[in-house]
RNA sequence: CGGGGCGUAGCGCAGCUUGGUUAGCGCGCCUGCUUUGGGAGCAGGAGGUCGCCAGUUCGAAUCUGGCCGCCCCGACCA
């Protein structure tokens, strides 16, 4: 596809010489600067030309690529009723995220955050029969959640493109089939785009599901965060990843102390009681308790650690915090100073790491109250143990046996999941089989974060002048800069250079602007195409172009009319 | 939602503590001349309800209160 060319002096566009203070982040600054983009409120930004050129760019590898695993593409509202929402019970469970508003007649609606219910009342309508599955449906478009912070720009906007699609299946077999073909189309996407990109096991999260993958991307100022292992490569969220059951030394009972009640007056947190104790977090027991369709639940994890609650509900099911006056029910003290020691009448959980701590601290089960010296099997008994923390930096990998997990900052660009029945179940969208039976349709769900693609290769792809685009997504592959317009042998180079170009297929930008060199190479850089042609006054003088390369700032200079052809063999070559 | 900061010309900022008459600076913008391979020089000029509303005062960008907007940190971890 080509993409038409453009004279600079003809484009809207304007670079900003400083940084506007709103700018933290390197993508955002850059995008601002070089005239990319434009803040309208808080997290909502215009696309200037340049910028919605790389997004259209963006968008047409992630079209092509869908189309080719069979996906079709449609359109969905952006305004969505509040029914279809209620169905499924997200218009409480997705909370303030939500952005709600209401008609003239007072009916409720919201901005679409996300399609699931919409496609899923969609196909509802149509599928009746196995032969119209498996299905696979795809748009890209505006969604809009209202952040609790949105922040950094483009990397997390409340507004911003989407790509999601949805797979529609009479099968396990078939979700598996739509889920690889998506997962391997999702890699050609990223590939083409010029990322470098990690896959992580995930967790699903609000939409739910299972077997989730993520597809991120390595910056520091990602506000995700991954643990990966340099020795044999695998990569989890940090949501996600396994703990290895440390095989800690058994505990030699005749080690053990005497328990000891102590007053800790106020003291609700790890920190207040390790530093008042004068002791470490990793000697102290928290106990947390939960609450869940089956009952309540206590899971204990050593005091420097943070419980996984992903982790958790796999073992028990879903469950929240209990609240404050649950908390004093079940421990007969206020909230703080739950402990294990005379709590067996719950079902608790612990951490495999408990096993192996010595002379611990634990709440009393008595309000301002710990206890010292606490020993498992000694002082209470635990039936059963898993896996409950978060993986942390220098963790023992998982998979390997000599590798240490490594934890990195990533910006999530795209997620794929198999959602099962959840929605098919909720919204009875069933289909008749080829046994007559009916069934809920399986779905899969696939995600890209089109605008955060574009930010995500500014933040990873830059030096102090600006942007580095990639060639796959550079608003232009070309740019001639034209330095004395006003020498008319000169601009009637430029001109055929301008001409000569476009029919071989390369968009072209072109500043023929009377502006000073400084500005032009400035504004050059700002924008960041790969491929640079200068034209001035070495080209009357010897007849050759310089060509620069935005990436390693090369320079050669080459003869005028070698100036196509040469370019061709450099886009072939960075493109091989 | 909690904490912190900010809001003065298109952008970046000073002025506010200690109220005072035409509200400043740099960049950008317009006109002219000179200049032209890494953000030019000189001269002239345009551009402001000092976020909004109310109050205190003879007088408010400046003091007080409320509201709005924006940015940063946090918001599960007993």
């Amino acid at each position: 596809m080509q993409y038409p060319s453009m004279r600079v002096s003809q484009m809207f566009f304007r670079t900003l010489r400083e940084t506007p203070a709103e700018a933290e982040l390197v993508s955002h600054a850059l995008l601002l600067r070089g005239g990319f983009i434009r803040r309208l409120a808080a997290g909502v930004y215009s696309y200037m030309p340049l910028g919605w050129r790389v997004l259209s760019k963006v968008t047409q590898i992630i079209r092509e690529e869908m189309d080719a695993a069979g996906g079709q593409e449609l359109l969905m509202p952006t305004v969505l009723p509040a029914e279809l929402w209620q169905e499924t019970g997200r218009w409480a469970q997705y909370g303030e995220l939500l952005a709600k508003l209401e008609d003239r007649q007072g009916r409720k609606f919201c901005l679409g955050p996300t399609h699931e219910e919409v496609i899923t009342d969609l196909v509802r309508h149509e599928v009746r029969s196995y032969k119209q599955l498996p299905l696979l449906l795809y748009q890209i478009q505006t969604k809009f959640r209202d952040e609790l912070r949105p922040r950094g720009g483009l990397i997390r906007g409340r507004e911003f493109l989407m790509k999601d699609l949805y797979s529609f299946d009479r099968d396990r077999a078939g979700l598996d089939l739509s889920f690889e073909k998506m997962y391997d189309a999702y890699c050609r996407i990223f590939d083409r785009v010029g990322l470098r990109y990690s896959v992580v096991e995930a967790e699903g999260g609000d939409i739910g599901g299972t077997d989730t993958k993520e597809f991120m991307v390595i910056a520091d100022a990602g506000e995700d965060s991954m643990l990966q292992c340099a020795a044999c490569g695998f990569s989890a969220n940090r949501e996600r990843a396994e703990c290895r059951p440390a095989d800690g030394a058994p505990v030699s009972e005749s080690a053990m102390l005497p328990v000891e009640k102590v007053s800790t007056p106020d003291m609700k947190k790890v920190k207040d009681v390790t530093e008042f104790l004068k002791t470490d977090a990793r000697n102290l027991v928290k106990t947390l308790v939960y609450s869940g369709a089956g009952g309540v639940v206590a899971a204990l994890v050593r005091g420097d650690r943070e419980i996984n609650e992903a982790k958790l509900a796999r073992v028990v099911g879903p469950v929240a915090m209990a609240d404050p006056a649950m908390v004093e029910q079940v421990s007969g003290a206020a909230v703080g100073f739950a402990g294990p020691v005379g709590l067996e009448s719950v079902r608790m959980i612990a951490d495999h790491e408990v096993k192996s701590l010595l002379n611990f601290v634990t709440g009393a089960n008595e309000t301002d109250t710990h206890l010292t010296n606490v020993n498992l099997n000694r002082d209470f008994t635990i039936k059963e143990f898993a896996d409950l923390r978060c993986a942390e930096d220098g963790d023992p990998c998982p998979q390997c046996s000599d590798g240490t997990l490594e934890l990195k900052h990533c910006i999530e660009m795209g997620h794929v999941f198999k959602l099962g029945t959840r929605y098919s179940e909720a919204m009875n969208a069933v289909f008749q089989d080829e046994d007559s039976v009916v069934k809920p349709i399986i779905m899969g769900c696939y995600g890209i974060g089109v605008s955060r693609i574009v930010a995500a290769a500014a933040e990873t792809s830059h030096d102090d002048k600006g942007i580095i685009w990639p060639a796959a997504i550079a608003p232009f592959v070309v740019q001639i800069s034209l330095l004395d317009p006003n020498v008319g042998e000169l601009a009637a180079i430029a001109d055929k250079l301008y001409n000569d170009l476009q029919p071989a297929g390369m968009d072209v930008l072109y500043d023929d602007r009377d502006e000073r060199p400084g500005v032009k190479f400035a504004d050059a850089d700002l924008i960041g195409i790969p491929i640079h042609v200068v034209i001035g006054k070495r080209t009357r003088e010897r007849g050759e172009m310089e060509l620069q390369l935005r990436a390693d700032k090369s320079k050669r200079m080459v003869p005028a009319g070698d100036v196509v052809t040469a370019i061709q063999s450099l886009l072939t070559q960075s493109a091989a």
